[in-house]
DNA sequence: CTAACATCAAAACGAACGTTTGAACTACAT
DNA sequence: ATGTAGTTCAAACGTTCGTTTTGATGTTAG
């Protein structure tokens, strides 16, 4: 009556199917006939159990996101509980931030990279019911994560603040989604990586090896020195910690 | 006279409203009826002139990216003729790439922001007819571009830098994309613009604030401290520190 | 004038799309 | 056994898609 376990089986393997058909082709150029056939269920189930393409395709997002901005809250409490008053570090915010993402890529229960690339390639979709879907989704965890960081930096202009969140937001996103469009970027970045640690799947060590490679980046572009109307606030960026 | 009378202004209109509505709704969002009848054209125009609506996405890029890589490949020429065998500085190279992109937002007979959102959009689309065609238009930019900050950087390692500039093309294609699926962290930004400069249209101020906040974060995020390869606290799950 | 190109309106093409329907099947409490 | 609610199924619905065709009209250059 309450919960059917008659009815995961099918739901989580559209789910699962839809993530990656989704992410293999974009929204629009993934089909129902495409996902039901490849989930081996029957055309209509996408409809029963979702209502819809457009409802599916939220519900993908919703059963990860909802847990991971879960846990980005969880992070910042308790590093506000932690400097109980005192000043956190732009450092430690980014790693609640970034890094919790960056660890579901590590772990293929919570989606893995799959999930993250279709995150990526999302985010920049211009699809209407996508976009309120999203704002609803991280209008909690971004507040609270801007606010920490206007604390954290109190010598930078806000909208600065909220100019280079938004920057940082974009360099994940492009990198997580890693459409490669440009080969030539990456190149060498496979091969390099396959080198070493053969023991886990390739899947898990690019999560680790981009974690290690952007945050260094965010932390340093977040910190950059301010655009020439404000010369001085370059004293505020002290290097307070080697965390990075 | 030449025959670009005789290519009248079908083309180009085409070209122009396709450039608007691929821009607004996607690729494969965005129908042949749309574009026609938005370009008050026949509906077989398209296909007359361009082939197929692949290959009308491909000319809408074509006719502003050969444009803008030369006149990046012109500027790393200028600068490494200035230099005269000296070591450029970063900063110079990132002007040269990102600015001249940038400006491009600024002059509306270049497509403006407008070209330059479809462009930050569609880089991440995953359509392979679309991966290859910039792969095609990119490599020889990106290889010299990459190699001219192999060289201002002689003690990053290699692939380091790959990974940095993979970092803000991202920083940069979302930025420019505009999406703002996450509307909260934009908020401000626009009322922020609207109070000052208020002789130019809307596009023009915001490409020009656009450049002045995102090239100190790209040049912040290029020079940040590499990354410590043992510098996991929090995690210990890699004893092995044979990473090169 | 002629020939080649450009544009048009209208219609149609087959294919693929998201969605709906109504019947059949399953599980389980009574 | 029977009723009921939840689930699955094959088949069809109506629409829209990209593309092509036909034939007529306008434009331009040799």
């Amino acid at each position: 009556m309450s919960d059917q376990k008659t009815t995961s089986d099918t739901r989580e393997r559209i789910l699962d199917v839809a993530e990656r058909l989704f992410m293999d082709n974009g929204y629009e150029a993934t089909s129902m006939r495409a996902i039901t056939s490849a989930a081996e269920v029957n055309l209509a189930a996408v409809n029963y159990h979702f209502g819809s393409k457009e409802a599916l395709l939220c519900e993908v997002f919703r059963r990860r996101l909802t847990w991971l901005n879960d846990q980005r809250l969880q992070a910042l409490d308790k590093l506000e509980a932690q400097a109980a008053g005192a000043p956190i570090k732009p450092s430690q915010i980014l790693e609640a931030f970034f890094g919790t993402l960056l660890r579901m890529g590590e772990d293929p229960s919570l989606g893995g990279m799959t999930f993250l690339r279709l995150l990526g390639r999302t985010l920049t979709e211009p699809a209407e019911f996508i976009r309120t879907f999203f704002a609803g989704e991280y209008a909690q965890v971004i507040d609270r994560y801007k606010r920490a960081l206007f604390r954290a930096l109190p010598d930078v202009p806000k909208a600065e603040i909220v100019w280079r969140l938004h920057f940082m937001l974009g360099a994940m996103s492009y990198a997580i989604a890693g459409t490669d469009v440009l080969q030539v970027v990456t190149g060498c970045e496979v091969g390099d990586l396959a080198g070493e640690a053969s023991c886990d799947d390739p899947d898990t060590v690019l999560a680790r090896r981009l974690a290690e490679r952007l945050m260094p980046f965010l932390l340093g572009g977040l910190r950059a020195p301010l655009p020439q109307f404000h010369e001085e606030a370059n004293k505020q960026q002290e290097p307070s910690s080697k965390t990075v």
